[in-house]
DNA sequence: GTCTATAACTCGATAGAC
DNA sequence: GTCTATCGAGTTATAGAC
């Protein structure tokens, strides 16, 4: 059965913006894939732009579901969940050879001074993901640093995330990618030997 | 005395495609800005995308003069000028109240999928960002660890100088950029102190 | 090399019947 | 809620005089 029209128009909204960017796809072309005429699309969204929120809106729902659970099932370890979140990043580059990259990263930078309300949902957005890492470090906290600033860490990871699948995008290569994982997977095991080795640890410090 | 006409329409490409994208720069917008007509540009560039490649040509020759030098002539430790390269853009983001970031970040993520030859211009410009910033690794080399891929190294300080920009612009705000930079300068720190305290170092290794 | 005028088309959005 | 027809503006690009 079909899916009810809103649902169609966001998914084919979602889709188009994904690979061609939100000015690159027009309305035309999110009609004709979501077999929904002009009419009906300005039944449920006034502008073009409502419709850009609401694919933001659902990618806010959908960052448990689609990024974090498959990550977290793979591996229960919190620092091996931070990589397999990357890794499914990873995955997208690969099946779409290095074509498609990061959903609200290919939004941000295109839409960040178009339009406000765009620019605060995407900041929403990295603000829940860096969140999630984040939950993952606290996890960890036992083997990382006593003095670790875990929002700096979090926005940091989300930083290597974002500029290797823009390089990989860039390249067509994983390698950009690859390397800025490995570079970071580094930096965080030299926390985690520092988290180890250092001396006796106190408590409530 | 005004400059020629060619010079201006890039110019003027370039300060558009910068603060507002290739897609929503539209040639009515450049001609304006430039001060020419329709006739004049089309005389000296085929189409859009010709002249969006001689924007690109443009950055491969400004990065010299307007990246590089500025930060080199600050600082002479290579490991520093790394920090003055990145800390160019920091200033790119205060100046423009985090608005303006990268240029060919932001052109990257738009353009990748919609044209072969853009793209590869893209690539170039990140190739020669990160050869720059390579050169400075192996000006440093006595102090990194010997075993250091400088190419991955390389490309991960390109990273974080992109998802840093692209994550200041998102929330207007210079935290995430300087928590990005600041954890790229503790991860070197650490790299630098490894390469210092290691037993007496072997000749030739 | 530069000018004006405009072709040929696509854009987002609306009207009004059903 | 969905349909078709279309508006008016804006798009890239061209023609042809100067």
């Amino acid at each position: 059965m079909k899916k009810p029209t809103r649902q169609r128009l966001i998914e084919a909204a979602r889709e188009l913006f994904l690979s061609k960017g939100y000015e690159a796809s027009s309305v035309a072309d999110v009609l004709a894939r979501a077999e929904v005429n002009s009419g009906s699309l300005y039944y449920f969204f006034k502008t073009k732009e409502q419709l850009l929120l609401a694919v933001l809106d659902e990618y806010v729902d959908l960052l448990e579901p689609m990024v974090l659970r498959p990550a977290f099932e793979r591996v229960s370890d919190p620092l091996d969940r931070v990589f397999a979140v990357l890794a499914g990043y990873r995955q997208m580059l690969v099946m779409s050879d290095c074509r498609l990259g990061c959903p609200i990263g290919n939004l941000a930078l295109e839409m960040s001074e178009k339009s406000e309300v765009v620019r605060e949902k995407i900041a929403l957005n990295f603000r829940n993901w860096r969140k999630a890492i984040r939950q993952c470090l606290v996890d960890a906290r036992d083997r990382l640093p006593p003095d670790l600033d875990r929002h700096k860490l979090a926005a940091f990871i989300l930083t290597v995330m974002e500029g290797g699948v823009m390089q990989a995008r860039v390249h067509r290569s994983l390698e950009p990618f690859d390397a800025s994982v490995a570079t970071l997977k580094d930096y965080m095991d030299r926390l985690v030997e520092q988290g180890t080795t250092r001396p006796i640890q106190q408590a409530n410090s």
